[in-house]
RNA sequence: GUGGAUGUAGCUCAGUUGGUUAGAGCACCGGAUUGUGGUUCCGGGGGUCGAGGGUUCGAGUCCCUUCUUCCACCCCA
């Protein structure tokens, strides 16, 4: 019985058109990485789960992919594991890898790993598919590439500049229109350190985190429900409220650090200020400011974060990153920072498709193609496809002696220019008839002209 | 994980208060036209109406379950 086909929830397929626009975004991106002296590498989609569990968070684990251990996968379980009801545990039992959840954590594991092959600071990007077992929607897969690019074994802060002048790069570039969101955890770090909550900073980021989308009050009150305290929200207000330019934000938090004391925060400021200092020097098309709101939930971040929106399109972050200073101490290397970011492939292609932006890149498909008349004519054209292929032209033979109009039609599907016919007339006569499927002009010349009229 | 919408031909969709053999456009295949495509005309193939169960003389249509896709929340690229 035939099966009505299908892929799993939130994985698509790419036709030909959709692989073209796509490999115009991986390949500017790729371009602007190299340019900036980054290396390539590519890890595998699994991973040991032990690499991967309790890097992303609680939320993080639960859309971990597992993979089924091979073989009799129960053997190690028992009738008491099923009874307790246990998943967590059960799960390490039957599973021990998993996909790839992003390409930094699997990153921190190869650094580790080859630490005596790579030269530090090591500048690496990394452009590979990653999965996540969310619940898809508009802008959300779970199978999607990342595109990263990160630095490791350095605490300049010139990685971060140049991150900032990739996504500007990149974003002019693929000519979208974005708005560079930068903070620094240590700025709120600070601020939970201030108002007396220093162990609540993920929950106190995670609220202040949805400011713009629920609203001053609604944060508020999330703030209450997580156990903080009025007094503490009180104190908190002025951060919220916080306005002005770049430079007016940074000198208000220097002052409210300097004033409460707060080392940590003071660092986070200074950081941030050498940034914009940088900055001033070059030409920077978007629009990069200090937003105290982007916290991004992702736990392993110590310094800089940013995140990038499109300002013409409705969709969520299409790039985000940050400064992770000890993520490799997890897999026993201490004291090695990084800092990096990802470009997120898929929702910049429906940014694009949204924009219409896609330029009118020429297809590299077939430039020209033989009609097949018979045996003889066959015979005869596939030395002159071949001096063809040789100067470089895409070209090919219609595969089987079908009828005219069904090769023709084949060839106008596929957007093939030129149209060689060859048969016995022209056999004998040693030229081509040549057609041009633009015009439906025709005329006889030679493989030599007709090599030099498409080149 | 929570809530809402959705599903009819390869694709986009009609389908009356439940009533004969479920339709259209596009796409596909063939012919008009055996060495000339994109236009036109004529013809043709294609459906377990998402799946399973129920109500009914009778279900694409009503009810239940389940899955898919989309949207929101959570979270995120």
């Amino acid at each position: 019985m035939a099966q009505k086909p299908s892929i799993p929830k939130g994985t698509r397929d790419f036709l030909p058109l959709e692989m073209g626009r796509r490999n115009y975004i991986f390949n500017t991106i790729k371009k602007i990485f190299q340019l900036y002296g980054y290396l390539p590498i590519e890890t595998p989609a699994m991973e040991n789960l032990s690499t991967l569990t309790g890097k992303y968070g609680e939320e993080g684990d639960r859309l971990l992919f597992k993979i089924l251990n091979s073989g009799d996968y129960l053997k190690k379980t028992n009738d008491f594991d099923f009874k307790e009801g246990n998943s967590n545990k059960l799960t390490s039992l039957i599973s021990e890898k998993g996909l790839r959840y992003d390409l930094t954590v699997p990153f921190a594991r190869f650094v580790v790993q080859h630490r005596n092959d790579i030269v530090f600071p090591f500048k690496r990007y990394q452009i590979q598919p990653v999965w996540r077992a969310d619940k898809p929607q508009k802008g959300r897969y779970r199978e999607f590439f990342q595109c990263d690019v990160d630095a490791i074994g350095t605490t300049s802060l010139l990685n971060e500049l140049e991150l900032i002048q990739i996504m500007d790069d990149v974003f002019d570039t693929l000519k979208i229109n974005v708005e560079i969101k930068i903070n620094n955890r240590k700025i709120l770090s600070g601020i939970a350190e201030i108002i007396g909550f220093p162990d609540k900073i993920i929950d106190i980021t995670i609220a202040i985190d949805k400011l713009d989308k629920i609203g001053l009050e609604n944060v508020n009150a999330e703030l209450l429900s997580k156990g903080i305290s009025e007094k503490a929200i009180e104190q908190l207000q002025p951060v919220l409220n916080l306005s002005g330019t770049n430079s007016d934000k940074i000198l208000k938090l220097k002052k409210m650090f300097s004033d409460f004391n707060s080392e940590t925060g003071l660092k986070g400021v200074n950081e941030i200020e050498t940034i914009f200092e940088y900055l001033e020097n070059i030409k920077i098309k978007s629009d990069v400011t200090l937003d105290l709101t982007l916290a991004r939930g992702l736990d392993y971040y110590t310094g800089a974060i940013f995140e990038v929106k499109a300002k013409d399109a409705k969709i969520g972050s299409i790039c985000g990153g940050g400064r992770y200073d000890n993520l490799t101490g997890i897999f026993g290397l201490k004291d090695v920072s990084g800092v990096g970011i990802s470009f997120g492939a898929d929702r910049i292609y429906d940014v694009l498709e949204q924009l219409n932006a896609f330029p009118d890149y020429a297809v590299s498909s077939t430039k020209i193609m033989f009609v097949n008349f018979g045996d003889k004519e066959e015979k005869y054209c596939i030395p002159l496809l071949a001096k063809i292929r040789k100067a470089g032209i895409n070209a090919e033979i219609y595969p089987e002696q079908a009828k005219m109009k069904k090769q023709m039609n084949y060839a106008n599907k596929k957007n093939v220019p030129y149209v060689v016919l060859v048969g016995e007339n022209e056999m004998k006569q040693n030229i081509l008839s040549v057609k041009n499927m633009d015009n439906g002009e025709q005329k006889s010349i030679s493989v030599e002209e007709l090599i030099d009229m498409v080149k």
